[in-house]
DNA sequence: AAAAAGTGTGCAAACGTTCCCGAAAACGTG
DNA sequence: CACGTTTTCGGGAACGTTTGCACACTTTTT
């Protein structure tokens, strides 16, 4: 049960031409003369002809296709991201095959590796919480597939990033609180393996240390598996509400919308009592309740960004040697409905 | 830039072997020595030997690939159908490519066009609430390719189908309404266009009906974006108020929440006083205020009983004829907050 | 002992492209 | 008119596989 679609060859035979002829007429080259060229364009339309992007792959050696890796689409930052770029990659010529993580490394590993052997021509992947070692990455970047890292990036990899402003984005939402007028801010954040983690927790920390709160360890508390396990955020919150913080700052978008579940769930009362702040892309927060205050990201703008920047290594002629990482604003989205009466 | 990578060629001459017999070693052939199998595969994993998937496609004229269209992955209910059509295809050995549709036709057909000529070898479709004229889809399956739909499926197209039981999800969702005391209950629904639509919009009325309330058209409003914009779920919104509804009975994912954040918006005092339920297959719908009994689909298994069918039909050797329409059952999830006092 | 069947392997074509190389025809230029 | 140039085209190899067929050799059957 297969198409019949004409080829080339039998343009070729139909015209009484050669097939190498053919192929240039389509591809519009100089050496053919224009009314052969009309010929074939116009035998080619009437018949439908599809060029069939597997041969033409096999023969170019490479796919016009790009890898993507998050850690899942079921996340209103990742798809934002991945619609970003799909904007790009489409105009571009090139399609998009999308995998998850589910914040598993054996998942990742598995998944970029299926995904070279496909012949992607180029990878854009967000590390999963789980990932440390990625010397996987490495090899296949020793091969010659480019690869782009958006969102969480490894420190010691030589090659383009698109990541925002994490820092001003954590420290914005840290002194949004304390302006407030909170004082015993907690910090749930992902695990420390990813870079988000850090840059998220210096920004805190820099807001605490402006307005002269003492940084508490113990008020920091981190999720191993980014909140993929409810367990993993319950166990969190039971230990964090005995320090009895008025404000909590949270560093991603499961984790937010997993924390506040699990206070309504462990400890409805206090859930609405404490301030919350976190980064998080969902269209929905303005009917969560308790309603929250939110860091938004550039999440379209990054997949544009790291995009273009794959795309044009793949497109460079000569290795690549410059590279950048660039850094996108986060926005910070207050809540609309103060709860508390210090609302700035 | 591009990968030195060993082919079969490369393992014949460094075993002195032909190519053929390189090949059938590898696909474990009854014709090949055990002896010669063993030598091939150990030299095959030495050198870490992967297939070239493109040669292979070229060759057996499939691709191994899937395609995938939905409105889009932002949306719990399709992130859910991609993670069960996903469980199902890698298992069987193939990858899938998701395109999005934003619930426009034009987009929807740019994108299967596009998946066709990238030769995937079948297609799993859930129709844009714009589309009507399926000819597009009408003539891709003519020539050979396979196609399954699911969730909103078009009427006479013969083909395998995965729906949800919506007639029923639809009179239970409007039946705990007329049981915990609401009287005048709205409709919001989507495109009339849609499967889903029609048979919501049924049992709606049959519960309705059962309690021997009178249907009013009036009360049923039809977004033809499927709120993909929101000034269209603002007018709905603002028509069906002043008629004083205190249930409405909403029939998709998108315009659940987009209702919700509609009547926050325009009419915040109303908002928690009409009692809602709707069709959402959202995870955070327990941090919804004001809080709402929902419909969920069996997403999941509605994506892996779809690429079942889906690669039935790829793998059949002859033609198939006999098709069926499989029915899931759906979940009512009463809100657990009751806002009324009369509530069951 | 000759014919038939079974076993293990190689040759070569094919899938649909692209592109290097050459060649025929047309056209100046001296 | 002999020579280079340009224009336009075709032949054929290559990309990495799979597979029908042929072949040589061994084993079994009659």
């Amino acid at each position: 049960m297969r198409f019949e679609t004409s080829t080339i060859k039998d343009i070729a035979k139909a015209l009484g031409l050669s097939t190498s002829t053919v192929s240039r007429a389509l591809r519009d080259r100089y050496e053919i003369s224009e009314e052969t060229k009309k010929l074939v364009l116009a035998y080619a339309e009437k018949v439908n002809y599809r060029a069939n992007p597997i041969a033409r792959s096999l023969k170019e050696r490479r796919s016009y296709s790009i890898g993507i890796i998050v850690s899942e689409i079921a996340n209103n930052f990742f798809s934002q991201v991945i619609n970003g770029i799909e904007s790009i990659a489409y105009d571009r010529g090139y399609h998009v095959i999308i995998s998850q993580s589910h914040e598993s490394y054996k998942q990742e590993k598995l998944n970029v590796e299926h995904l070279a052997s496909r012949s992607i021509d180029g990878l854009l992947i967000a590390l999963s919480s789980e990932t440390q070692d990625i010397d996987y990455l490495r090899n296949l970047y020793g091969k010659g597939l480019p690869i782009v890292f958006f969102d969480r990036v490894p420190e010691n990899f030589e090659t383009h990033k698109v990541i925002a402003n994490n820092f001003k984005g954590a420290f914005d939402a840290t002194e949004h609180l304390i302006l407030s007028g909170k004082r015993t801010i907690a910090h749930l954040t992902n695990s420390e393996n990813l870079s988000i983690t850090r840059e998220r927790l210096k920004g805190y920390q820099a807001a605490l240390a402006k307005y002269n709160i003492e940084f508490k360890p113990e008020l920091v508390k981190y999720c191993q598996h980014g909140g993929m396990h409810s367990t993993e955020l319950e166990q969190a919150v039971k230990e964090l509400l005995p320090l009895n913080p008025d404000g909590i700052f949270i560093s991603s978008d499961r984790l937010t919308t997993g924390c506040i579940m699990a206070m309504k769930k462990t400890n409805p009362g206090v859930a609405h009592k404490i301030a919350i702040a976190g980064f998080t892309n969902s269209n929905l927060v303005e009917l969560f309740s308790p309603s929250l205050t939110s860091v938004k990201q550039p999440a379209f703008e990054m997949g544009q960004v790291a995009t273009e920047l794959l795309i044009s290594m793949i497109e460079a002629k000569r290795p690549v040697t410059e590279f950048e990482t660039k850094v996108l604003d986060t926005e910070l989205v207050r809540m609309q409905k103060p709860l508390g009466n210090q609302f700035l």
